[in-house]
DNA sequence: AAGAATTCATACCATGATGGTATATAGGGA
DNA sequence: TCCCTATATACCATCATGGTATGAATTCTT
């Protein structure tokens, strides 16, 4: 025989607040609509649920147990309910993002350690990939969003880019690197220096070749390639290298004192890195959420960027 | 937003099951209807419960989170609907039973434990008391059965009685008194003897007197009265003290060869001793099964008694 | 790659549970 | 004993549920 549970939270609801009336109160309900509920049950079980005949309604021990039953299932529906208002809220869910790797170590995964704080109910699965594998996986649902440079005419017409921030690269060495010292550098200077390399087949490995194209110098050499932003950085560290990087990546790196960009000025492509999801389809609402965090948090990196260029201006 | 439980329930069905179709069978529905559930569910919450367009439907995060909690509160509801079927089918219950302490001591106990080992969902609210006593409590509904001796005049018409076994009474000593070497018993002798009185307020007190009387002893002294079956046997065991027991009482406690019975005609009063309940109520399903067991083990403990005066007879 | 098969969604109808208002009835207290 | 409050009943409207028939979409198969 098959039990309402909605049936055992109203008995529930009843026993605790010791009265029918009140119950019904508290239910959102009549009493007589409560009354008949139970009545109902009693009838169904072919048992008394609460003592016939006594005013402030007694439960029998078989209602109280029965009782206790709802209680439980009562709090486990507030329970549904909080989870269901988390997600719509946008407050918990779950989120598959896959960017490039570089700018996803970089500075992705400072802010997405910083939402995690004020969203507890996130839950990231990141994955790394380049354009034609990102956007696979965006269109085949194994991705809600990515992150990647992209052009303007680049974007998939199935797809929509919102900008974070510009591809601005600039190149990179480790602090008190010999090219840090002298005031204006010469070409020579740089083609002194071999490269650190991203991966082959990476949009940053094309940019660092059209960096190092377009200030002139051309017999470049890498000792390096291949590797994550955390092998770049140690191997920028430890030796005299030089390597092409997002200024955004480089600018959050400067903070531990280790890697530095020199004041040259390389072609930066028009691309911008920003988000890429699949257009006409509702995000949820920790997506929404979350990238319009993501849109905060680059433009307060960018102002930031912008001051420290004037203040660098400035001091030139 | 208050969601329904059987939603919650259907949802962590189709998860479980692994698809609409099946879910739906699972649950004694159609699949349109729960297709249809499901759908209003995902609507009222504004979010997907089930990837779009996947086949082997699949849940999302969120479909899977709340599916979780579903499944617990399925849980429980099974748990009631166990719960219930234990009481209707009288596995499970509470039975408050009063009775008068001697014979619930010494007879009803051993038969309750008996029970508890074959209806393990019982729990028995024990109380002592004598006639008054307990027909009030009974009337006012705290008690749900009472043991007591009964003459069938004295039943009140607002209840039922249903008789267990005779009220027969014997005189009692320990194993090994003096009383029990001799063959017939003489007047004097048992006169040399002092009694053990259960309380004076106790209807077996009365028999006790009139059992004294019926033997033609008039100047009878009491050691010892007012206490419960346990201090009686304690005394009895430990002097030369007689007592007046119910016949039932005494063959039980024979086995620990302690206690005897004195081969002496005692005027028994003609009552029975049995089940008192209020009339004109349905007796609930585990008190049902509980005096029918009652009835049983007395029946057959009668039984034995008589084998065991057969013997008796037979060897005298 | 096209058709078959399966799985899910929709349309429509019937019914029965639910919820409400009005009202009767029953305990409990003065 | 009477009154007040709490509970039960009667009656009605409605909406959710459940079912059958059918359409649509996706996956499997050949």
């Amino acid at each position: 025989m098959k039990l309402d549970s909605e049936h055992l939270e109203i008995l529930a609801m009843i026993v605790e607040k010791g009265g029918l009336t009140e119950g019904a109160e508290a239910l959102g309900k009549s009493q007589p609509s409560v009354s008949r509920t139970i009545s109902n049950l009693e009838k169904r079980l072919g048992m008394p649920l609460f003592e016939p005949g006594r005013r402030p309604l007694q439960p029998t021990h078989f209602g109280r147990m029965l009782s206790e039953i709802g209680m439980r299932i009562y709090a486990l529906n507030r329970e549904a309910q909080t989870l269901a208002q988390n997600f719509t809220k946008g407050y918990a869910g779950h989120i598959r993002i896959g960017g490039t790797p570089i700018f996803m170590d970089g500075v992705i995964s400072h802010m997405l350690a910083d939402f995690q704080e004020r969203a507890e109910g996130v839950q990231f699965d990141q994955s790394y990939g380049y354009f034609d594998s990102l956007l696979g996986k965006l269109r085949n649902k194994m991705l809600d969003m990515a992150i990647l440079p992209m052009r303007e005419d680049q974007i998939p017409v199935d797809c929509d880019f919102r900008p974070l921030i510009p591809g601005r690269n600039v190149i990179a060495c480790r602090a008190g690197h010999p090219m840090t010292r002298k005031g204006p550098i010469t070409l020579q200077e740089i083609d002194a220096y071999s490269w650190v390399a991203p991966p082959a087949d990476s949009p940053l490995f094309r940019d660092l070749k059209g960096a190092i194209t377009s200030i002139g110098s051309e017999n470049f050499r890498f000792t390096f390639s291949g590797g994550t932003l955390a092998s770049i950085q140690s191997f920028l560290i430890r030796t005299d290298c030089l390597t092409v990087l997002p200024y955004s990546v480089v600018y959050l790196m400067k903070g531990a004192g280790q890697i530095v960009s020199l004041p040259i000025k390389v072609a930066h492509p028009d691309r911008k890195l920003g988000v890429l999801t699949r257009k006409g389809e509702a995000l949820s609402p920790m997506l929404k959420t979350f990238i319009t965090f993501l849109e905060g948090q680059c433009e307060n990196l960018e102002c930031r960027m912008a001051n420290e260029a004037r203040i660098a201006k400035g001091r030139a």
